[in-house]
DNA sequence: GCCGTTTTCGGCCCGACTGTTTTCAGTCG
């Protein structure tokens, strides 16, 4: 599954790169919806090369011309046209398509005329003046382009979902003055339950734009004014300078504002496809009959959907990967509910590096009305953050098993650990102290840059580990810091499906691991899911709320999640396996 | 380069903004 990512890269980076050489704009596209479709795809591609019961060609988006390229992938592990490509323009010019203000036309330019092809060139081009000489540039281009050199080396312009929640919060609490609550609506990546975040849109419903607008701007933490028009502004806001755009609008056109904003692209595409196959056209103001003027949908997202033959999407679905096909079919997955959530089962306390006691988190996990919370402190591997050793923990097992028979926390508490998987695969406590708790999640945290096979074997060996019950954090990424270490996934995820581990979705806005992608792809091999926190502090534990819609994001159902069952089904879940 | 409820050829999503221009190409979402 790594591997349809990389050849998905590979594909994407490509059309990129085809773009600069101003090649034709619908093959372009057929590469990056190649790429799309790969990445999505649950099975390896590489593996269906291989099986000749299996055809490519039945992926969508994938013909006669992408096939070819992919058996050469397998073969040499490039194509021609990449390599030919390769050969007229550099590598290091795709970075230059992060930066805003330069598109495909204009980096072609560059490297012809300057031979310029990194972000530290175009710097100095444009503190030397010299962007300006070239045809359609001037000093307002050089201005933004520094600017946004400098917000790209500040982060690669991507901000935690968690921070964009902050500033999203602050600004619907202070535009609460001008629109009440229920009129605004945020759009965009972070509606749909992204991970990262480029930007935020906010879409305020009202019959005084300017109102709307002039408030916005005189935002606390609102830093520079990017522009400011009669129906929109944008504005740098916080510290970390979060690009924040707010449209204002009628009611009636809310819904096709919502529709258009949330994105995401791919699947705006393939809707307006569909909208003109019907004839009709899709703008951000509504569904138009051909050559009418009057929308026939626009103040409800639920009737553009319906009027082009559709079940209304879910955000979290909106990356035209298979959720059109199946609204037109009405098979959309019944996505799982914050509300199905009925327990965390990843938190520390004080007895590792928590910060707070095994009251004060079982409380808090009780005051978000949970049935039950499991406390999964680090094991001793960790002595960095005193991770228990076997004696500790079998007396915290007792300590547990106390508590619950006094009941005075009003909530069932389980006992558990999150165990590190070591080097060679083995689990940091012995099967004793292992067999005495409820819940054991194997967790890496030592050893991340081991190569693939070694890894794969680590992480199959853990699962192997009779009392293992869950696979934490499972590709170790840390957002806009580390990189999954690399694994053969599919083969871990069946071996998970095999010997009943659940693969964790971790809610913690650093890590959000799973990917969504992965997460499908684990799910179509039979793998169940626990959604939880990793919680430090009782506050973590809203962050449930980022896990859950990465798990939407995965097409995950109620009954994919270990956690949505009642206590007592729950503790089925985690008994010993049968051997 | 892909695809087919008008099609195996001829299509392929939409509108706004910006900066640079003297009418619009390029970028963005």
């Amino acid at each position: 599954m790594l591997d349809n990512v990389r050849i998905a890269r590979m594909l994407s980076e490509t059309a990129d790169l085809m773009e600069i050489a101003q090649e034709d704009g619908f093959r372009i596209r057929s590469y990056r919806n190649a790429a799309a479709s790969i990445e999505s795809q649950p099975e390896s591609v590489l593996e269906m090369l291989k099986d000749p019961s299996k055809k490519v060609t039945d992926i969508k988006g994938i013909g006669k011309g992408i096939a070819h390229v992919l058996t050469e992938i397998a073969e040499r592990g490039s194509f021609e046209r990449r390599d030919e490509i390769l050969t007229r323009y550099p590598p290091t010019a795709l970075e230059l398509l992060k930066i805003q203000g330069l598109g495909p036309k204009s980096i072609a330019l560059l490297w012809e005329h300057y031979r310029v092809s990194t972000i530290d060139q175009l710097e100095a081009l444009c503190k030397e003046g010299k962007l300006r000489e070239l045809p359609r540039m001037g000093q307002k281009l050089e201005e933004k382009v520094l600017r946004s050199i400098e917000i790209y080396r500040r982060g690669a312009g991507r901000f935690l979902v968690s921070y964009a929640d902050e500033v999203a919060a602050a600004l619907c609490d202070w535009l609460g003055e001008v629109a009440p609550p229920g009129k605004i609506h945020v759009a965009g990546s972070y509606r749909r339950g992204k991970e990262t975040i480029g930007d935020l849109d906010l879409l305020v419903e009202t019959t005084d734009a300017p109102a709307v607008l002039e408030r916005f701007v005189h935002a606390p933490g609102v830093g520079e004014v990017l522009g400011k028009g009669t129906n929109k502004a944008s504005a740098q806001v916080g510290g970390q300078n979060l690009q924040v755009d707010v449209r204002a609008l009628p009611a009636e056109s809310l819904g096709a504002a919502l529709q258009y904003f949330t994105g995401s692209k791919e699947h705006n595409i393939a809707l307006r496809t569909r909208a003109v196959s019907r004839k009709f056209t899709l703008n951000e103001y509504g569904l138009f009959r051909e050559g009418e003027t009057v929308a026939v949908a626009s103040a409800k997202e639920e009737d553009i959907y319906h009027e082009l033959g559709l079940a209304w999407i879910p955000p979290e679905l909106r990356e035209n990967t298979g959720e059109i096909e199946r609204a037109e079919a009405n098979t959309l997955p019944a996505l799982v509910d914050l509300a199905d959530i009925r327990g965390d089962l990843h938190m520390h306390t004080v007895e590792s590096d928590g910060r707070a006691t095994l009251e004060e988190m079982a409380l808090a996990a009780k005051a978000l009305g949970y049935e039950y919370v499991a406390i999964t402190d680090h094991s001793k591997a960790l002595a960095m953050a005193n991770g228990l050793d076997e004696k500790r923990v079998l007396a915290f097992a007792r300590l547990v098993q106390a508590i619950n028979k006094e009941g005075h926390l009003g909530i069932h508490v389980l006992a558990g650990i999150e165990c590190d998987i070591l080097r060679d695969g083995r689990m940091d406590l012995d099967d004793e102290a292992l067999a005495a708790l409820d819940i054991v999640i194997g967790s890496v945290h030592s050893y991340m840059n081991q190569e693939s096979p070694e890894m794969t074997a680590r992480l199959l060996r853990a699962v192997e580990n009779p009392y293992l019950r869950v696979m934490g954090h499972p590709t170790g990424r840390v957002l806009l810091h580390r990189d999954p270490f690399p694994f053969d996934f599919d083969t871990v995820a069946g071996a998970c499906a095999k010997n009943h581990v659940a693969m964790e979705i971790n809610s913690s806005p650093e890590r959000l691991d799973l990917h969504a992608s992965l997460i499908r792809a684990a799910k179509s091999r039979g793998v169940r899911f626990v959604v939880d926190t990793d919680a430090h502090l009782p506050r973590h534990l809203g962050n449930m709320k980022f896990g859950v819609k990465m798990a939407r994001r995965g097409w995950l159902e109620k009954a994919d999640v270990l956690n949505a069952l009642p206590l007592h089904g729950l503790m089925k879940a985690m008994r010993r396996r049968p051997s």
